[in-house]
DNA sequence: TGTACATCAGTGAACGCGCGTTCACTGATGTAC
DNA sequence: TGTACATCAGTGAACGCGCGTTCACTGATGTAC
């Protein structure tokens, strides 16, 4: 074959990251195929050589980001005990709140998701599922729930949402009730 | 003048009625301008001298629904101190996570509210403001402080958005978790 | 080592379509006489 | 009371535009000899 193994793949792999950042910024009606390709250095016309449709794309790109962003909440180098307030911390901070395009893409894209075609909804139920799963293992003995998880996850995806929805002056402060909040019922 | 002088408001109203369940049933790109008009009987011509633009009308329909959500909310006949659970009941019910059409528009476009024009980001800040002032309001003595109101407000919006993205036969549990989350913190 | 070739990732023009918006026109209505 | 008229809410054709998708083609590459 005249091309490199992995150099499809890679090509691949530019285009979701494209997707990831770019979907989850202007939302899934508010990107165009062609920007996407256009973000990975590449003409719209071949796209189809990788995926079969945009909402493939979506999917693969949703995927990427609930994978990274899962990855970038657990980054924080602290001892075991105090990882799940590290993470809720982050989850729920300014940074968070103002860069969309690098974090949650089901507080991003959340409502459009929820209409999306039957192929995405799939995936996004998986990925929540993944998501609740993965904090129920950040918890204390006990209270190590899938309850106890998916509730937590409700209140940091609400908290945020509703951050981004007040006024800029408000969003800290909805950020720190949602966190104390959730102190309290843990 | 040659039609009666209410004529042209109601006809107004029709548009904004069949703009707010449209809108949260198919999202703010979902719906045409086109489709709006024909569910109020008319055609899409007449958009036009009704309301300068199509932010002009979401941000008219997204009032109307908020105002409208806090009504169905506030319409269960239980004692004083027993509303605030009815609100949460109501709120975090099957029945609301599976007809967004008719429920919260925050839950239903929040993702792409946020994104929104300055004017409908404007709105939508305006509408969480009210959103969170009048549950402030059904918080016992001692409890009412806007910190407590965001939080609960915060976390019936996630429980709620939740619940709309994990497979259907869990949702319940989702809706549940999320109520006896906020007894917990209460 | 050098050259002709087959492969296929990527290009760019073109398609059909639906959208938001504009505008010249229609026709039902209340008013003036 | 009846008729001509002015008003203006609503109609429907048309606009420019951007989208997702298709497809004939290009040209850089590894392989065979």
């Amino acid at each position: 074959m005249p091309w490199p193994d992995d150099h499809k793949q890679e090509t691949r792999d530019r285009i979701v990251e494209s997707a990831a950042s770019a979907l989850r910024a202007k939302g899934l009606d508010g990107v165009s195929i062609a920007e996407i390709m256009a973000e990975a250095g590449l003409t719209h016309g071949g796209f189809y050589a990788h995926f079969k449709s945009k909402d493939e794309l979506i999917g693969a790109a949703l995927g990427r980001a609930s994978r990274e962003t899962i990855e970038r909440l657990s980054n924080n180098r602290v001892p075991d005990d105090q990882r799940m307030e590290a993470v809720i911390d982050t989850y729920l901070s300014a940074g968070h709140a103002s860069h969309p395009e690098l974090g949650c893409p089901l507080a991003a894209l959340g409502s459009e998701l929820v209409r999306g075609s039957d192929q995405i909804r799939e995936g996004v139920a998986e990925r929540v599922a993944q998501r609740i799963e993965w904090l129920r293992q950040l918890l204390p003995q006990g209270e190590a729930t899938e309850e106890n998880a998916t509730a937590i996850v409700a209140t940091m995806l609400g908290g945020l949402l509703l951050a981004r929805m007040v006024a800029p002056d408000k969003s800290d402060a909805v950020l720190e009730a949602t966190r104390s909040f959730i102190d309290r019922a843990r």
